[in-house]
DNA sequence: CGAATTTGACCAGCGC
DNA sequence: GCGCTGGTCAAATTCG
């Protein structure tokens, strides 16, 4: 496989293990912790060809209700609101569960690759692994104002792995109820008010990111601005989402849409854990449920 | 009818 | 060199 999963002398068996032998909460499929374990992995000094030269991994705890939509013994497919098309599957040595490869649909020759498999050590992890980057803007919403790049300049613009922190995000207060759409396009460091090339200009540590704008990890990384966006908002927090993070809790707000999303746990994914390549040993923290891992 | 998915075949890389 | 395995291709099938 030759998978630069690898880091340091690694297998993708190895990265695969690591990754899932991070601690998982008992309480991180009963809650509504937003978790996902993700490693990135651009360590040059180990690719060995440009094609696997960019890898990222992101393991995704899977709910029952994401289950109810597996086909057969198929792997769920987490939405990351790009185009993807399904173009073979294989069952993997070692692995219960077939392993699904995607290549991006939404613009042709978008070298963008991903693949979905279900965790062979634990079946309630989804483990999606992407591979080369879109060359292409990120599409246009149907239904939705949800713009290209409008969702997270956050980690556009992040440039330290600290950094890569929520609490570093600034961005806008509003009163706006529909924080999504207006308060992230007033993020500071959005790349051009729409310009059309989403992510294309991302440092490189985090361009990937730019894949999981409106998933749960989005907001993961949005949580100062919700926290910001309920310094005016927490008198009513009725019809919102709690997220404990830390000694941090905050509200969200549950627009229709947005419990149907929640509820719709195979297109946003409910946790989501974030840490680092080549950290086995990784400070993996969980606070109330919520395993972050920021390294 | 076009797009997406399925699935068997083929190819390349790696380890022995 | 050979076999195993992962990744991709492409024809057939299914779906909307």
């Amino acid at each position: 496989m030759g998978m630069d999963l690898r880091f340091g002398s690694h297998r993708e068996d190895d990265d695969r293990s690591s990754l899932e032998s991070q601690p998982e909460s008992p309480s991180q499929h009963g809650s509504r912790s937003l978790i996902m374990k993700v490693t990135s992995n651009t360590n040059s000094s180990h690719q060995k060809s440009s094609k696997a030269a960019r890898k990222r991994v992101i393991s995704i705890p899977i709910t029952g209700s994401e289950g109810s939509r597996f086909k057969g013994e198929g792997t769920p497919l987490p939405s990351d609101s790009w185009a993807w098309r399904k173009y073979g599957q294989k069952p993997i040595k070692g692995s219960p569960f077939p392993r699904g490869y995607y290549r991006c649909s939404s613009s042709k020759g978008c070298p963008a690759r991903k693949q979905v498999e279900r965790s062979r050590d634990n079946p309630t992890m989804l483990v999606v692994t992407y591979t080369c980057e879109h060359n292409h803007p990120w599409p246009a919403p149907k239904n939705n104002q949800r713009g290209p790049n409008k969702h997270n300049p956050t980690i556009a613009t992040t440039t330290s792995h600290e950094e890569e922190r929520p609490e570093n995000i600034t961005a806008h207060s509003s009163p706006d109820p529909e924080p999504k759409e207006k308060c992230t396009e007033s993020l500071v460091g959005g790349s051009g008010s729409g310009s059309g090339s989403p992510g294309l200009d991302v440092v490189d540590e985090f361009d990937w990111f730019m894949d999981m704008r409106m998933t749960p990890s989005t907001i993961l990384e949005s949580l100062t601005f919700c926290e910001d966006y309920y310094h005016h908002q927490l008198s009513e927090p009725k019809n919102k989402r709690k997220i404990s993070i830390g000694d941090r809790t905050m509200f969200f707000p549950m627009r229709e849409e947005d419990e149907l999303l929640f509820s719709d746990l195979s297109e946003l994914p409910e946790c989501a854990i974030i840490f680092r390549p080549g950290n086995n040993n990784s400070s993996s923290s969980t606070n109330n449920g919520v395993a972050e891992t920021f390294v």
